[in-house]
DNA sequence: CAGCGCTTTATTGTTGACAATATATCAGGA
DNA sequence: TCCTGATATATTGTCAACAATAAAGCGCTG
């Protein structure tokens, strides 16, 4: 399942332009990934020697990393990789409720038909992918947030887009990565995912917002 | 109306603690007012000059504005002040009104006895500055967001109301001032204010997201 | 005269040194 | 012993010079 699916837009550009882009995504592919801790105290020397970098451009990437909430920091004191607690993730649940509520609503209003029946064929993906054992780790991990990016993108809607996939997928994504927490719903996850996708088929707007609500605050699964 | 209406937490904190985040208020100011007209080339060296700093913390301060969606950068070609449109005004909308839909529910079950007593205050205020000529454009501008800034605190959810506060309002805010479109419509504002208060103080989570869903989608109207 | 390519110029990206601030360490007294 | 205060250290904030890139200007050729 090679091209079908490599659509998460996570802007890991290959070959950035920049040496602060190219450092702002090493570090928060190891944040993400674990690699740098929870908590643990960025200092900037340090990492500028690690990376091979002078401190300017390290500090630029840093502070994208704090807009994107990955990491947090105090003036004149420093910074420190973010802390997920469960208050924070129930936080970022409840915004992507109601961002993805909405897109979903977009989604159903404007979605061009040749991509709503790539949607579909995207969960008959899934589907068969549900069972191998790789498939299915693979679908509970980086798979399935392919679905939910695929109809904030329908939603034509710069703003819910770029907030979901700058911010609040990253932080999801981490929790999972972290937590090992592997949410073993996944033939619940794709029945609602086709529910939703059949209301979208259908431009029944109410009911697409409703469902893609209820899949999201029921089961802090994505 | 003193301390009661100063609420707004822009983070405008008079004196911050670095010269970046100085000029980063003093440049966001500039361009909400209209100082610094929009689709305007930013040019690193002759904005230090102008506020006497080095280029570090302007390009610090320049970065933050981008994340704010108050400048628009490309790679080694240079900045821009962004320049609004109608449908990236539409784009915020929405992703406000679904936002703040939730705050409202979230306010609506979260929000302490006595902070639903002051926001009631709040509108009596508003009330009775509407009719004056000076409280009338007081109450439009900036008095208005008042009342959402609290519903979106009372939500307790630290996501939207930094996303609310740090970008939404103050992009809505620049659409108001330069546009100079004072939307006459104090009164059926302060109406819908009043609803959704109401359903706040009983505790009717639905009704209130749906109010001030409609309150906001209705009218493009803070 | 139009279009292409080179050279020049302006602007951004990067660097290492310096200044300012906060944290940690330690001595002294209650 | 524990707290208070000053000193020392480490780390961040700021600066000015350097390198790299992209845009502008110019001559050349068809």
């Amino acid at each position: 399942m090679p091209d079908t699916v490599s659509t998460i837009g996570t802007d890991d550009s290959l070959e950035s332009p920049t040496l602060a882009s190219r450092t702002f995504d090493s570090i928060k592919t190891d944040i993400i990934e674990g690699e740098l801790a929870q908590g643990t105290k960025i200092v900037e020397s340090d990492l500028a020697l690690k990376y091979g970098i002078s401190r300017g451009p390290l500090r630029e990437a840093i502070h994208r990393l704090e807009q994107i909430k990955l990491i947090v920091r105090v003036p004149h004191a420093g910074s420190r990789v973010i802390t997920l607690d469960s208050k924070m993730m129930e936080d970022i649940y409840m915004a992507r409720e109601s961002l993805e509520g909405m897109a979903a609503r977009l989604a159903a209003r404007l979605m061009p038909e040749d991509e709503i029946a790539a949607l579909s064929a995207l969960l008959d993906q899934h589907e068969a992918a549900i069972g191998e054992t790789e498939g299915k780790a693979y679908f509970q991990r980086e798979g399935d947030i392919d679905f939910h990016y695929r109809i904030a993108a329908a939603s034509q809607n710069q703003w819910i887009l770029e907030n979901l996939n700058g911010e609040l997928y990253q932080l999801i994504r981490m929790c999972r990565r972290q937590s090992g927490q592997i949410p073993s719903r996944a033939q619940i996850a794709l029945g609602q995912h086709r529910q939703i996708a059949a209301a979208i088929s259908q431009r029944d707007e109410e009911l697409a917002e409703i469902l893609m609500r209820r899949h999201i605050s029921g089961a802090w699964n994505i």
